[in-house]
DNA sequence: TGCATTTAATTAACACCGTTAATTAAAATA
DNA sequence: TATTTTAATTAACGGTGTTAATTAAATGCA
């Protein structure tokens, strides 16, 4: 094992070959996804077991570890269906051509998410917000970083909705129907805002009921206060 | 055994004889609850343990089950300090008679307390927000149970918090300075934006020092929106 | 074909965790 | 002093994620 030479002079990692076995192997590995997919949906966060997982495949736990590095990736890999989901709704608000209005699209768009896919906003923005692209806004190296984001397929699902945010609030800035300023900082100003509503509307703190009529209130007045 | 009564239970609570034992007693209880604030300020939600715990004060676990009724117990007492923390620092910023710039500092003070205080504001707004009553905003019996929470000392922290906010915002509408509304969910849209710039601040979504001037911003649209 | 090798899944084991029941040792009471 | 109450213990259960060793099946090669 001191070598890293490749010993037998025909490479083992044939290309061919891999028709049957690894669709099988792709196979299992989709419905363990699919197994820890109910899994997450029915205990959340912190109930999630891989050792239930893999009861519910009809495997031992050690199998899985033949198909994900830990239970972490595991986690990872079912919370992309959230990931794609979020982009898909929040990109279908962004269609409004008044700024203000887009953004009222992009808030309300931002808040159902959440209410109705509670276990996967949580685990997206709250519980495990890493699973993002860590230290993105507000660091030095911003804008490398934003492009290196975009070509990141895992981290360009808030990169797109933030990127939503920032142009609908140039947009008003350059309609003459925002006040002069940073867009960045505006625009993350409205994402705390929302992201808050949504947070406590999934905690014990305030029924989603209350924070839908909330969710109004603060983007009425978050809007207002971005005008002239 | 096959009798539910109680003929001599040993949970006969004495009124007498409790100079030494008990003055023991509640000093154990109080080494072992500082050692769960060590346990939990070093390790977290999450990596709190009860076992390490019992380690760190020199018992075996179950020895902590003399003083606490599960580890749930022992957390939400240890959460406490968090609750008095956060009152005094709320309470401390509502000095300006100004209700815009009382608005601010209200705002500010939430803000650098979740901050300052990370481990405590994550476990009682976004871990275990069920650690304070449950369910009080927006729900049918709002006014009496606000009424019973304010009796209640392990809930009246963020209802004074709230009253505060709202009393801000009442002062503003009756000066004049705010438009009209219902000042209860023009209260509850401000809390749920400051509180989701803390929970960005408090996770890698965010640095603090970006969210901090993010939060002038934040204030600034918000207090603004607020006015006619 | 038969033998060797790779691959897929297993069992066994480890180090944790919270929690309950049974048991010992010490203190308080009579 | 004898008895009872109290404080702390040990032992044990069922659960977790994870690693190492092992079996059984499929594949590659002569």
């Amino acid at each position: 094992m001191g070598t890293s030479s490749t010993p037998s002079r025909s490479t083992r990692p044939r290309e061919k070959s891999r028709s049957r076995d690894n669709a099988e192997k792709q196979e299992l590995r989709a419905s363990i996804l699919r197994a820890a997919s109910e899994e997450f949906l029915g205990h959340g966060y912190e109930g999630f077991s891989l050792r239930r997982v893999a009861e519910r495949v009809g495997y031992t736990p050690t199998t899985i570890y033949l198909y994900f590095r830990d239970k972490d990736e595991l986690l990872f890999e079912t919370a992309r269906d959230g990931f794609v989901a979020f982009d898909a709704t929040i990109q279908a608000a962004a269609t409004q051509s008044d700024p203000r209005e887009r953004l009222r699209a992009l808030g309300r768009a931002y808040f159902e998410f959440g209410v109705n896919n509670a276990a996967h906003y949580r685990l997206m923005f709250m519980q495990r917000a890493d699973f993002l692209l860590p230290r993105l806004v507000g660091t030095a190296a911003s804008e490398e970083l934003h492009a290196a984001a975009l070509l990141d397929p895992d981290s360009a699902h808030r990169v797109i909705a933030q990127d939503l945010l920032v142009g609908a609030v140039r947009d008003g800035i350059e309609a003459g129907l925002f006040r002069a300023g940073e867009p960045i900082a505006k625009a993350d100003a409205l994402w705390a805002g929302i992201h808050g509503l949504t947070a406590l509307a999934l905690s014990p703190l305030m029924s989603p009921e209350h924070a839908r009529s909330v969710a109004d209130e603060l983007l009425d007045t978050l809007i207002r206060g971005l005008e002239p």
